[in-house]
DNA sequence: CCTTGACTTGGAGTCGACTCCAGGTGGTAC
DNA sequence: GTACCACCTGGAGTCGACTCCAAGTCAAGG
């Protein structure tokens, strides 16, 4: 599969592709005799891993090195699901960040809906309805 | 209350103060005779806002574009809940990208879980136990 | 008086994560 | 055979959000 169907399938643009290729968080994807990306299954697989981590915000960072101890086999194991658990913490605590924030927010714009109402019940009693149409 | 004791205070440095400041997410905050800055209690209560709203990602730009909105009274109540309802919603879709990930990593740290497990019980069927403390 | 320490400023530097670009190649369509 | 298109490379640029720094001011303590 060449670079621009994994992009447009994942909603990745090639020079991002390309951009973690050199930078190691994917390993070089094999070429086609022109010299053209032709990723694998595996590749892919990856590329989607590595979309579903970073929408969450997992630092790339972390990825490489996850993706390092995977290289080196099963004694790494349990290295990896350490990385897997601090990370699952951390993104805990970013969607508890979230979660008062966005009941701040709710909130908020229950206030604001009210104020909204009350300004238009204030116009409907002073008759100036249309200004509210 | 000066700048020390804000940033000691929420967690937000100094540098961090003076640049929300400088780029005017914070308005001029009053300075005593010395020019050392005093923060009244609005501009605490809105430090605290901004502090809430940034730990969920909400970009500095929105944030402005809001207290601009604020500055000009109650003729853009509307306008601010539009803004508000918008980052809603994109706080909602993060959150559930989060979750999506957050089930991932959750189903890998089990799949390690039993991995780790697995091992352990071949090791102690080929009597290798002293590996495994 | 002098040092110390918390503050001030404007400007530059950093960091993570892309994003863009110039210049070049290779394969297909007319 | 040349125009076109998708691809390639290395390197530079951008963006958001800080973060750091040098040089200066001021109040209080010894």
């Amino acid at each position: 599969m060449k670079i621009a169907e994994v992009s447009e399938l994942h909603g990745i643009t090639p020079d991002t592709l390309r951009y973690y290729e050199r930078i190691g968080l994917i390993p070089p994807v094999h070429r086609n005799e022109g010299g053209i990306r032709d990723y694998s299954e595996l590749d892919i697989k990856r590329v989607e891993f590595i979309k579903c981590m970073r929408s969450a915000g997992l630092p790339i960072e972390v990825l490489i090195d996850y993706f390092g101890l995977v290289q080196q086999g099963d004694r790494t194991i349990e290295a990896r699901k350490e990385i897997l658990k601090e990370q699952r913490e951390l993104l805990l605590a970013r969607m508890r960040d979230m979660q008062e924030t966005l009941d701040v927010l709710d909130h908020k714009i229950e206030v604001y809906e009210n104020a909204v109402l009350k300004k238009e019940k204030d116009l409907v009693q002073e008759n100036r309805v249309s200004e509210i149409l």
